[in-house]
RNA sequence: CGGAGUGUAGCGCAGCCUGGUAGCGCGUCUGCUUUGGGAGCAGAAUGUCGGGGGUUCGAAUCCCUCCACUCCGACCA
C-alpha cells in the first residue's frame, strides 16, 4: 500500500476523553474515530488490524470443524420471549418497534435465533454434533461505556453454538474449541490465560474465560504459583483455613466506639488489626409465597470482600445479590449499618469459612455507638451456617491443595459455555435420537470478543512510541521509508523497485511515498502506528549497498544488504 | 440512576469571575527556503462560542431550560 493512497490519520495529542493506553493510541494512530458514546468507526488502518484477526478466527474456527453463518443484528422479540430473556435482560437490551409497531432488539448475542434456525433444520441425531459460527455486530447497551473498543456498545463478536445429542459429545467440541482459541490466542501474539469461571447468567455447568493478561483489565484472576489452577476471583473457592480454630482467652467485653463506623475506623480505634473484626452485611433473602423478602446476615472477616457471585448462589439468599435497604435494617434490627454484629441477631446468619475460624474477634454489638470484642463462637453465639463467600486474596492456599494463590489483571477477550439445554427446552429445539426418542438438544456457545481483541493486543504491546503489533495482526508488516526521494533519482528507483519487489514476496508494506513528507515524521507515524519492522532507504546506505533496518522493538538499526533484504524480512516475519 | 465536570476552528486549550463585535498552539491550504528524528519564513482559509429561551443598548461571558459528552459511585456495615 502506498502511503498517498491510504488515510493516515495519526494525531499528535492525545483527545482529552481517552482514559487507557490503547483507546488513546487507537485514536492517535488514526484506526478509529468515535461516533456517539460507546459507537465507533473503523479507519482504514484500525479496519486492517481487525480483519488479520477476524481471518484467524476463522481459520482456527473452520479447522475446529465449525461452520460459519451470517444472522441478523435485528431480532423478533417473539423469540426472546420464548426463552424468557425478553423479561430476564435488562436495559442493556436496546428494545426497538417497527413501523408497523411490532417489538424487536438489537442482539445482544443470538442464542435465540441460531435455536430458532436449527430447531427449523436438525431433526435427527445423524446430524449432529454441529457448529455453526460467525463473526457479527453485537448491541448492548452498556450502563457506562468506556475504555474505547474495550467497552463499547457496538462490538465484533465472533459467537459460535454447538449442538449435541449427549454431553459426551459436547464435551468434545468443548475441549476442541478450548484447544482452537489458545490457537487463536497464541497467533494473535498475545500473552493470555485461559481460566475457570463463573457461568453467570446463561447459565450451564461448566465454562473457560480467556484473559490477555493486563494491568489495565477490569478482571481480577487467580493463579496458583505451582501449579496449572487459574480462575476468575468470582469463582476461585476460599479454602477453610487449616487446623482448629483457638480456644477463647479474651472475655465478651462491650466497647463504647462512637462516631466509629467503617471497618477501617473501628479497627484503628481499638488498635486491633481489621482481620480480628468481622463485618456483617445484610443482603434480601429468598421471598415464602407471597411474602416480603426477609432479611439475611453475611458475615467476613473485616479485611475480605464479600463475594456476591458466590452468595447470590446461596440458598435464603436473593439472586440477584441485593443489599437491604438502611430504613428496613433500623426498623426491624434497630441498629445503625455501622454498629452490626452476628451476636443475638434475630435473622438468619451466614458466616465465611474463614470468619468461623476466627476467636477473639471483635464485631458490632447490634446497640449504635458500641461493638464487642472477645467474641468467640459457639461461646458467645452459636456457630451460624458456614459457606464461602469471600473473594480469596493473595497468599490463600490454591483450591486445588497445591501451592498458593496469586492475583493478577486480565481483560477478558473470550468465554466457552456449556449451556446445557436451557434454550433448546424453552424453545422446543429437539431431535429424535437413536431410539426414536424425542429429546432436547444440549448446546454449548463459545464467544470472542474480536474488537476487545485489538485493544486488548495494544495495552500488552506498547511503548512511549506508541503501538506494538505483533506480527500477524500489523496493519501493515513492514514500512518502508525513502530520505528525500524526491530530489535522489536513485532512492526513488530503489524504493520503487523495493516495494513491487516486496509486494510479489506476500509482504504488506506501506510504503511512504509522499515526496516532501519529512523523515522525522515518517518515523514517527509508523512507530505510533505500530508497524513491527522498518526500512529506510537513502543515499548514503545506496552508496553501500545496504538498507537499515530497524525492528519497533529494537533499540539500534542495523545495515543490511540491499540484495538479501527481501529473504531477511521473511525471516523477521516468521517470528 | 445518583454525584461531579465539560461543551469556544479538524485536535488540544485560553477567554467567562468583572458583559463591549473571538484568540493561542498544533493541523490544513499557497509560495519560497529547508530536508538522516514531529522544520523556518511570509501569507491564507476555517467558528450559528452545544441548542432554545430570558436579562441587557449590547451576551461566549449573567439567568432559566434542554441536549451531548466525560469522570466518579453501585462494599460505610
Amino acid at each position: 500500500m502506498r502511503a498517498s493512497r491510504f488515510l493516515i490519520a495519526t494525531l499528535k495529542e492525545t483527545p482529552s476523553d481517552a482514559e487507557v493506553i490503547s483507546h488513546q493510541l487507537m485514536l492517535r494512530a488514526g484506526m478509529i474515530r468515535k461516533l456517539a458514546s460507546g459507537l465507533y468507526s473503523w479507519l482504514p488502518m484500525g479496519l486492517r488490524v481487525l480483519r488479520k484477526v477476524e481471518r484467524i478466527v476463522r481459520e482456527e474456527m473452520d479447522n475446529a470443524g465449525a461452520q460459519e453463518v451470517l444472522m441478523p443484528v435485528v431480532q423478533p422479540a417473539e423469540l426472546w420471549q420464548e426463552s424468557g430473556r425478553w423479561q430476564q435482560y435488562g436495559p442493556e437490551l436496546l428494545r426497538i418497534s417497527d413501523r408497523h409497531e411490532r417489538a424487536f432488539c438489537l442482539g445482544p448475542t443470538h442464542e435465540e435465533v441460531i435455536t430458532d434456525l436449527i430447531r427449523n433444520e436438525v431433526s435427527s441425531y445423524k446430524q449432529l454434533p454441529a457448529n455453526f459460527y460467525q463473526i457479527q455486530t453485537k448491541f448492548r447497551d452498556e450502563i457506562r461505556p468506556r475504555f474505547g473498543v474495550m467497552r463499547s456498545r457496538e462490538f465484533i463478536m465472533k459467537d459460535a453454538y454447538s449442538f449435541h445429542v449427549d454431553q459426551a459429545s459436547l464435551q468434545k467440541t468443548y475441549d476442541a474449541m478450548h484447544r482452537a482459541y489458545c490457537n487463536i490466542f497464541s497467533r494473535c501474539g498475545l500473552n493470555y490465560r485461559p481460566v475457570l469461571a463463573d457461568t453467570g447468567s446463561i447459565g450451564g455447568a461448566h465454562s473457560h474465560e480467556f484473559h490477555v493478561l493486563a494491568d489495565s483489565g477490569e478482571d481480577a484472576i487467580v493463579f496458583s504459583n505451582a501449579s496449572h489452577y487459574a480462575a476468575n476471583i468470582e469463582k476461585a473457592e476460599a479454602l477453610a483455613p487449616a487446623g482448629e480454630r483457638f480456644a477463647p482467652l479474651q472475655a465478651l467485653t462491650e466497647v463504647a466506639t462512637p462516631g466509629q463506623h467503617t471497618i477501617a475506623e473501628v479497627a484503628a480505634f481499638l488498635n486491633l488489626d481489621p482481620s480480628q473484626t468481622v463485618k456483617t452485611l445484610v443482603v434480601l433473602g429468598e421471598a415464602e409465597e407471597g411474602q416480603q423478602q426477609p432479611l439475611v446476615a453475611l458475615v467476613v472477616r473485616g479485611d475480605h470482600e464479600l463475594n456476591d457471585i458466590k452468595a447470590e448462589k446461596l440458598s435464603g439468599v436473593a439472586n440477584p445479590l441485593t443489599f437491604a435497604p438502611e430504613e428496613r435494617i433500623k426498623s426491624e434490627l434497630g441498629v445503625g449499618i455501622g454498629s452490626l454484629g452476628p451476636v443475638g441477631l434475630k435473622i438468619d446468619v451466614i458466616v465465611d469459612r474463614t470468619a468461623a475460624h476466627l476467636s477473639d474477634f471483635t464485631c458490632g454489638a447490634n446497640k449504635d455507638g458500641y461493638h464487642l470484642t472477645g467474641v468467640n463462637w459457639e461461646r458467645d453465639l452459636p456457630l451460624p451456617r458456614v459457606e464461602d463467600i469471600r473473594n480469596v486474596v493473595a497468599g490463600d492456599s490454591s483450591p486445588d491443595g497445591k501451592g498458593t494463590l496469586e492475583i493478577k489483571r486480565g481483560i477478558e477477550v473470550g468465554h466457552i459455555f456449556q449451556l446445557g439445554t436451557k434454550y433448546s427446552e424453552a424453545m422446543g429445539a429437539k431431535v429424535l435420537d437413536e431410539n426414536g426418542k424425542t429429546q432436547p438438544m444440549i448446546m454449548g456457545c463459545y464467544g470472542i470478543g474480536v474488537t476487545r481483541v485489538v485493544a486488548a493486543a495494544i495495552e500488552q504491546n506498547h511503548d512511549d512510541n506508541g503501538i506494538i503489533w505483533p506480527n500477524a495482526i500489523a496493519p501493515f508488516q513492514v514500512a518502508l521509508i525513502p530520505i528525500n526521494m524526491h530530489k535522489s533519482e536513485a532512492v526513488a528507483k530503489e524504493c520503487e523497485a523495493l516495494y513491487d519487489r516486496l509486494c510479489q514476496a506476500g509482504i504488506d508494506v506501506l510504503f511512504m511515498d509522499e515526496a516532501k513528507a519529512r523523515l522525522g515524521v515518517m518515523l514517527a507515524d509508523t512507530e505510533l502506528m505500530g508497524i513491527p519492522h522498518r526500512i529506510v532507504v537513502g543515499d548514503r546506505g545506496l552508496e553501500k549497498q545496504t538498507i537499515e533496518y530497524k525492528g519497533r522493538r529494537d533499540a539500534e538499526s542495523s545495515d543490511v544488504p540491499l540484495k538479501g533484504i527481501v529473504d531477511f524480512l521473511k525471516s523477521r516475519l516468521k517470528t
